[in-house]
DNA sequence: GATGAATGAGGATTCATTCAT
DNA sequence: AATGAATGAATCCTCATTCAT
C-alpha cells in the first residue's frame, strides 16, 4: 500500500468481466460457457457469478457497457479536438482493446436488442462526429446519403479490428502487428480524407 | 428436366442447406441447433440430418461452400466485365442473399479454420478483382497499402449487409428496403471511385 | 408372444409414468428429482425422459391423467349401479392405488392451474354422482348445502387414504393393513348412511 | 406494553416466520425457497435467517409449531366448554388461518418424520376431544371404529379448508367468501350431529 | 432413405448453507 | 444483529451424436 504504486485493486467483479470479455469475444454469446468464464475469472464456482449478474444476458450486457463506457471515455466529447486526432483516439482505442471491435460485431450480428441498444448508444456519437467532420461542405455527399457515409466510415475504422482473424487468413502479414497497424492507421486516414474531402472531380 | 416445366426437384438435402443458412445466419454456428435445422427443414428426425452430413460442423461448411460457390457463380470471373458492373453484380448478389453477408461475417469472427478457408477461397480472388480496378496508377496507393485498401473495400461492401440489424437501430430508415438498398448501391459506387481514382487534391 | 399368457409389454414410456407417479406420491412436484425419477425407471439417462415429455410439469400432468383415466374406468360411469356398489369400487380403487389418493391430495395443494384441472376432471363426475345417491329427497338437506356435502364426502372417502402416514403416527394400527383398512370400508359405508339418509331426529 | 397503545413490536424473528408460513403453506417444503422467505421477510440476506433457524428445516418446524400453539390455545383444553362452541373455536381458527390447514396437510404428506410429530401433537388432542363428544353412547359406533370416526371428522373439518384451491375450480363460488364459509359452518355442525348422533335407523 | 429411441456430456441457473466482517 | 461474498451440490433441460430398424 506504497504511495508511488498504487496497487492494482481487481474486484472479483472485475475479474469476472474481464474473463468474460474474453470469451464473449473469442467464442460468441452461445458458444461462450458461464461455466469457462467463472473458472477464468478465478471463481471457483459458477454460483459466485450468479451473485454479481443476474444471468449470462446481464453479464455480457454488462460487458459490453464497460466497453462502450471506456470506448465513450477514450475518445471524449470530440468537440474539442480535430477531427484528425479524434479519429486517431479511436484508432488507439481499438488498437488497445481489439476484442472491442469483435464483440461489437458481434453484437449487431447476434439478435439480442437490448445488446445492440447498448452498442448503437456508443455508435450514435460516433456517427454524429463523423459527419462534424465532413463540415459545410458535407464533402460533397448529398443530405440523403450521410447515414451511408456515416455507416461506411464505421465499417472502414472497424472492420479492420473486427475481421483480424479473418485477414489473416487473406492478407501476408499479420493484420494485428505492430507495424501492419501503423500501416492501417495511414491508409485509413487517407482513405478517409478522400471519402469526405470534396473531390474536383467525381466520376459517379 | 424437360424444358417445358422444370420440376421444383428439391431434395432433403437442399431442403437442410437451406434452413441451415437461414439458422447459422440468424443465430451462429453455436446459437444454431441441429435439431431447429432439422424442424426447419421438415425432417422429422435429426437422424436423418445426419445421413447426409457428418457433423454440424461439416454442414456449416456445406452451407457455406454453396453459398460461396453462388457467388463466385454470380460476380463471374470479372475478367470480361468493366469494374462497375462488376461492383454491380457482388452488390445484386449481396442484396439477393443478405444471409451470406452476415454468415461470411460470423464465420471470420468464429474460430473454426476450416470455416474461415473457406471464406477466404472467395475472398482472395475478390480482393485480387478488386485490386485490378485501380489498373496501373494503383489509385495512388503505395504497393504495401494495397491489402489495407482491399480490406477497406471488402468492409465497405460487405459491411452494410451484414449490420444491417444493427443498422437498423441507427439509421432512420430500414436498410434493407429497396429504396434505401438503391441509395446505398449508388454511395458505394461514388465512394469507391473516391478511394480507387487518383483524386486531384488529396490531403494525406 | 404365445396365446395364453400375454406378456407384460412395458415400454419405456410405462416404466416412466410408473416412476414418476412414485416420485411425485412420496415428495410432491418439487421435491421429486427427474434424474431420481428417470434412474428408478431404468432409464440411463435424463435425456431419454424428455423423448417422452417435454417437462417436468408435462410429466406430472401425464401421471395424473393416467392415474385418474384409471380411477374413472374403475368406477365406470355408475349408472347402472347401486349407490353401495359404486362407493365400493371408489375404495377397493384407492385401496390399490393408494398412490393416487396422495397424489390427488398433492395437486390440490400445488399451484399448478393445470394439473389441479385435470383432478377436477374426476372429481366433477364423483361430485355429481356423489349427489345423485341422496335421490329425491337429498338427504334432506337443502339445495345451496349440495357442494358442501359432496366436498364432505370427498374428504370423508379419500382423506383416509392420503393421509395414511399421518394417521400412522396418530391411530395405534396401520391405516394400510388390510384388516384396518376392512374396518375404514365399513365405517365409510355407514358414515355416508348417516349423511345422506334423511334422519328420523336431526339435531341442527 | 401498556394498555392504550400496544406498539407493533414485531421481530426479525417473527416477520421470518411469518414469511415462511406463507411460503411453506404456497408451495411446500421443497417448493419454499429459503431465499424467497427471507426476501419476503424483509431481511436482505439468507445468512440472516441462519442467525435465528439452524436450517430450513428447523424453520419449517418453527413454524408449525407456532401455528399448532396458535391452535392449541384458540381452543383451549375444551374440558370447560360444550361440544358445540369446542367446534366453532376449531372453525374459527381455521377460518382466521386457513394457512394452517393447507400446512398440517402439506406436512402429513410429506416425508418428514420431525415435522409430522409436530402436528401429531394437535391432532392428538383434537382426536380425544372429538371422541369425547360422543359421550357414554359412543353414537352407536364400536369401540375399535372410534379412530377411525376421529380421522373422519378431521377430514370432514380441515379438508375444506386445506383444499379450497381445489375446491375453487370444482365449486360453483368461491370457498373461501365469507357467505360460503359460513355455510360450510352450517354443514359442517350438520354433518357431525349425523355422524355422532346414534340416529334412530341407521342403515349399514 | 428415413425414423424412433437412446445416451453422455454439458448447458444455465438455483439450492441451502457457511464464514469473515 | 446483520450482511456481502463465496461455495459445492443439485436443479431442469438441451446438446450433438449414434444405433437398430
Amino acid at each position: 500500500m506504497g504511495l508511488a504504486i498504487t496497487p492494482v485493486e481487481l474486484t472479483t467483479r472485475d475479474l469476472i468481466i474481464d474473463a468474460a470479455e474474453r470469451h464473449f469475444a473469442d467464442r460468441g454469446f452461445e458458444g461462450a460457457s458461464v461455466r469457462d468464464i467463472a473458472a477464468d475469472a478465478g471463481v471457483r464456482n459458477q454460483a459466485s457469478l450468479y451473485h454479481y449478474f443476474e444471468s449470462k444476458q446481464q453479464l455480457y450486457e454488462a460487458v459490453l457497457r464497460r466497453g462502450v463506457g471506456l470506448l465513450i471515455d477514450a475518445v471524449g466529447t470530440g468537440g474539442s479536438v480535430s477531427p484528425t486526432a479524434y479519429l486517431d483516439r479511436v484508432l488507439d482505442f481499438l488498437t488497445a482493446h481489439s476484442h472491442m471491435a469483435v464483440l461489437m460485431q458481434r453484437v449487431s450480428l447476434d439478435d439480442s436488442e437490448a445488446a445492440r441498444a447498448i452498442v448503437a448508444r456508443v455508435l450514435q456519437p460516433l456517427f454524429d462526429q463523423g459527419l462534424l467532420l465532413l463540415g459545410a461542405g458535407r464533402g460533397g455527399w448529398a443530405e440523403e446519403d450521410l447515414p451511408h457515409v456515416a455507416a461506411g466510415l464505421y465499417h472502414l475504422i472497424f472492420g479492420y479490428f473486427a475481421d483480424a482473424a479473418l485477414l489473416r487468413t487473406v492478407m501476408r502479414d499479420d493484420p494485428m502487428d505492430a507495424v501492419v497497424v501503423r500501416r492501417q492507421r495511414r491508409f485509413v486516414h487517407a482513405a478517409i480524407a478522400r471519402l469526405l474531402n470534396e473531390p474536383a472531380t467525381q466520376g459517379v
